[in-house]
DNA sequence: GTCTATAAACGGATAGAC
DNA sequence: GTCTATCCGTTTATAGAC
């Protein structure tokens, strides 16, 4: 049964195509031969690739930032860890696909500054999550929190993204959920 | 004084374009622009992209590791690890680039299995020798290392490489410095 | 909304003169 | 070694018929 529009099946395809190649590797005619259309009915959609870009970003941003706050906020700190760590190994999908703020962010040179802001508003929710959970996870006395919460977490974060480029490279999943086992503390 | 030949310059350029924008962000007509020769002359030296590519990434590869490698090995443990993290900031150059293998991972579902290898070298070379650093620290009780040392090295690396792509897109060099920071045992 | 047709620039790559 | 000239497919994008 096929529900979705076009233009829900275009959105969704760049994501995936961009999360595997990039910004500069995928094309309207990639696009065009797997929602079954015309590049020229994308156009009419998104006018120009930077259009279809910004609100794949939003889109997924949206998304996933849904899925983290979906996380129950009653569970102790080391818990909800574990929960975000697995939410980040499913964006690998079938083990060839990265985060999209992360491959948009490698490609940031390439983009407008809409999509910039876009994916640093995308880095500052996960950063801001994840410095309350260390927070409370410390209190707790169940994760490490080294230094302020605010820049453990950005160095966790960016754990987080180098975990799934890594995984890929190697063609494992292991890597995303080392970077929970090594924050719980001994 | 301009001593080096072509083809030097070829690589050199290649590599900061890549750095900058990706596999797929660059053509050999930026090339062509960029060292002053026709891009017929860089198919003499390279005659195609995934070539030139895997030139570039073993080049970088020796060069970084070699800057590695020069750090004294009679440092304490702490100390090793802050010049590592100095080496990686040097990456950002003008605050635009990332490192290349980072970049290379990001794009690898667009390459040669040649340079995912090479890619996968450098990775390893990296979390082995943070590995060793990781070790001598904990025991030293100057560096927090839960876990093997092996899988704190791999998320430190990791984190690394996701805090270059981070400071690039915040436009600020201090996320590098900050994961170093994270380490140091209270 | 989707199509055909086409534009105009760019992509990697090659042949052959010098 | 470097160039001119060129091939040919691709890329983003537009005009206009249906």
């Amino acid at each position: 049964m096929e529900t979705s529009t076009v233009r829900e099946r275009l959105l969704e395809h760049a994501q995936t195509l961009m999360q595997l190649r990039g910004y500069n590797g995928f094309s309207y005619r990639d696009l065009s031969t797997l929602v079954g259309v015309k590049t020229s009915s994308i156009h009419y959609y998104f006018p120009t690739k930077e259009d279809l870009v910004l609100e794949a970003v939003n889109q997924y941003s949206a998304q996933v930032l849904h899925d983290i706050n979906g996380i129950d906020q009653t569970l102790p700190a080391a818990k909800k860890l574990e929960r975000y760590g697995k939410l980040f190994a499913k964006v690998l999908g079938e083990g060839d696909q990265i985060c999209l703020c992360g491959m948009l962010a490698a490609d940031i040179q390439s983009l407008p500054d809409a999509v910039r802001l876009a994916v640093q508003s995308f880095y500052r929710a996960n950063e801001g999550w994840l410095a309350r959970v260390l927070e409370e996870g410390a209190a707790q006395g169940t994760l490490l929190m080294p230094g302020e919460p605010q820049m453990a977490a950005r160095a966790l974060f960016s754990a987080y993204q180098g975990s799934v480029v890594a995984s890929r490279l190697f063609n494992t999943r292991t890597r995303v959920t080392e970077v929970t086992g090594w924050l719980k503390a001994k």
